[in-house]
DNA sequence: CGTATTTGACCAGCGC
DNA sequence: GCGCTGGTCAAATACG
């Protein structure tokens, strides 16, 4: 019985372990349970982490969006600004308007005179003016069925109502209306009609000077050569191109260098484009735009007027050889910071015709200046450092690049481009990342001796640039929006790149940009850059371009370019300047 | 052979 | 009216 009572100190042992046992397992249960539970907490806390980081993408996108309006919203006021100037110059613009056909007009970038001439050689010949307007119509709406829709413009800023808006509505229309041919809605707005009807002296001209070692900037357009001529007071003879990427298409640009300075190349662009414009020639249609767009805000009433405005400022002599008559402005890229600080900066860097022999007035971009590093909007500064071939710089403009289509749409000068060509004409050439980093190879691959930026240097100012200055230079914003977008958009869809919108392109992607090509083709063959790497992948018409490229050097004095095409191009053109042959034009 | 460039001629605007 | 200048035309030429 004892036995029975007391159990043996063994039994207690094992009863000892068991209970331990059970302990444990409960223990080590409770810690498979607690495991679990960490699990389950983890993967919930990794299922919120998820989701907050989705809010946060999303509201990245929204910040981004937001951006992008506010951005789109600086350039609707300073656009607006411009263009109430404008209206209210004029009478009733747009009564002359619809006096037209309701059919694009051929006559763009000309003036109304010419305008009417044409008209009346019109009237005279057999065919009619009409039907002529109607199949440029047509196949300006067939390429517009390619464009941007300005709904984003409109949307994303309200301030650009009533008088801005019917414009972009009506372009859109075009392209969806445009099948039934008689709708009136294939009426498009004539952008120089408007310019034209309401300041006919005002046909602005912008020039653009750029340290250049190739013969033309690459603007991104097609050129053919018409003339070639020495002009007064500069040895280097001065070339006429006009825009053929459309028939008739009435823009021209002269390309001179710069007698100071041979390296450099002041190109003179006047007119509008008549066509829709394929990215690469956006950025330089946006960067005249706005300048031109500046300059006429600078003159209230009258053209002679708008050189008198500016004529009390600062002025440094420096235009003596920028086509002779041309108001040149230094530091170009600041222009548009003077232009918003006019009345409190104490310097003014624009520049004067010294005569006025000029029947337009010109403005002068001055890419070349690296003082503006030093100015007070430095943001800009780093521009003049690029290859003037980066002028380019719009090349994969995503095709949300609104900013040019507000201030186009809104441009009521003698320059510029037509607003619904934010696409590019051939569907081809939305190649979002790689066609920039065909761009960028170019740019590095032409241009050979200039300093390029270290890409991080390059997103670094850029980034900044456009973070810190409210009032940056709309222009590089433009470019910088059009580099950026393209970065944002590498490998997305369409939607997406509408979906990005302008400011994803802070998403500046250059540190997945290849690294530069180091070798330069254009050390090869003087060609190579532009026919082998880029130009070959664009349209045909683009090749062409890359001809118009090269050939310039002809036009130079002294010129040895059919001789000298395994000569870099920065030694080509430092030696071709005393050519007799040349200089016999005249 | 088609296209682009070259270049002399021509025209228009302006000043004297 | 004349000359100068800028700008354009168009035949000749070059090029691919």
């Amino acid at each position: 019985m004892s036995k029975m009572s007391s159990p043996s100190s063994s039994e207690i042992e094992e009863k000892r372990v068991t209970s331990i046992f059970n302990e444990a397992d409960l223990s080590t249960q409770q810690e498979e349970v607690t495991k679990e539970d960490k699990l389950i907490d983890a993967k919930s806390e990794m299922g919120e982490v998820k989701e907050e980081n989705e809010r946060l993408k999303m509201m990245l996108s929204r910040v981004e969006k937001d951006y992008n309006s506010l951005q789109l919203r600086f350039f609707d006021i300073v656009n607006k600004e411009v263009s109430n100037k404008g209206i209210e110059d004029s009478s009733t613009p747009h009564d002359e308007i619809d006096d037209e056909p309701e059919l694009v007009s051929l006559c763009l970038g000309r003036s109304p005179n010419e305008h009417k001439k044409e008209a009346k050689i019109d009237q005279n010949s057999n065919k009619p003016k009409e039907k002529e307007d109607m199949e440029v119509n047509l196949s300006l709406g067939l390429d517009s069925k390619y464009m941007l829709s300005m709904e984003l413009v409109s949307d994303l800023s309200p301030m650009n109502s009533s008088e801005e808006l019917p414009k972009e509505v009506e372009v859109e229309e075009k392209g969806t209306l445009l099948s039934s041919s008689t709708n009136k809605s294939t009426k498009v707005i004539n952008v120089d009609d408007d310019i034209s009807d309401q300041m006919p002296a005002k046909r602005v001209r912008v020039s653009v000077r750029a340290k250049c070692d190739t013969p033309t900037m690459n603007d991104g357009c097609q050129w053919r050569k018409y003339g070639q001529k020495i002009a007064k007071g500069n040895p280097c003879p001065r070339a006429y191109y006009r825009c053929t990427v459309a028939p008739a298409c009435p823009v021209r640009k002269q390309v001179q260098r710069c007698a100071d300075d041979l390296s450099i190349l002041i190109t003179t662009y006047e007119g509008t484009h008549n066509h829709p414009l394929q990215v690469t020639a956006s950025a330089m249609a946006y960067t005249t735009s706005a300048a031109a767009s500046m300059m006429l805000s600078g003159s209230s009433t009258s053209s002679s007027s708008s050189h008198q405005n500016i004529q009390h400022q600062n002025i440094h002599h420096q235009n003596s050889t920028s086509f002779g008559n041309s108001p040149t402005l230094l530091n170009g890229l600041n222009f548009n910071n003077n232009y918003f600080e006019q009345s409190r900066t104490p310097k003014q860097q624009f520049f004067i015709p010294q005569n006025h022999n000029n029947l337009f007035p010109t403005i002068t971009l001055d890419l070349t200046s690296p003082s503006s590093i030093s100015s007070s909007s430095s943001n800009i500064a780093s521009i003049p450092r690029f290859p003037p071939n980066n002028l380019n710089f719009c090349s994969t403009q995503p095709p949300n690049f609104t900013p040019t289509s507000t201030i186009w749409n809104n441009n009521k000068l003698g320059l510029g481009f037509i607003n619904n060509n934010t696409l590019p004409i051939e569907k081809p050439q939305i190649r979002p990342f790689n066609h920039f980093q065909e761009n960028f190879y170019q740019n590095q691959n032409c241009v050979t001796n200039y300093q390029t930026p270290s890409r991080q240097a390059l997103a670094e100012t850029i980034s900044k640039a456009i973070s810190t200055d409210p009032s940056l230079h709309s222009v590089i914003a433009a470019a910088v929006t059009s580099i950026v977008g393209q970065g944002s958009n590498n490998g997305g869809n369409q939607e997406e790149l509408r979906d990005n919108g302008l400011g994803s392109g802070l998403n500046l992607k250059l540190g997945e940009y290849p690294q530069m090509v180091s070798n330069n083709l254009l050390n090869q063959n003087g060609k190579g850059c532009l026919k082998g790497s880029y130009f070959k992948r664009l349209s045909p018409t683009t090749s062409s371009q890359a001809k118009n490229f090269m050939l310039l050097q002809p036009s130079l004095p002294n010129s040895l370019s059919k001789s000298n095409t395994t000569r870099p191009p920065s030694i080509v053109n430092h030696i071709n300047h005393c050519d007799p042959k040349m200089n016999t034009h005249h």
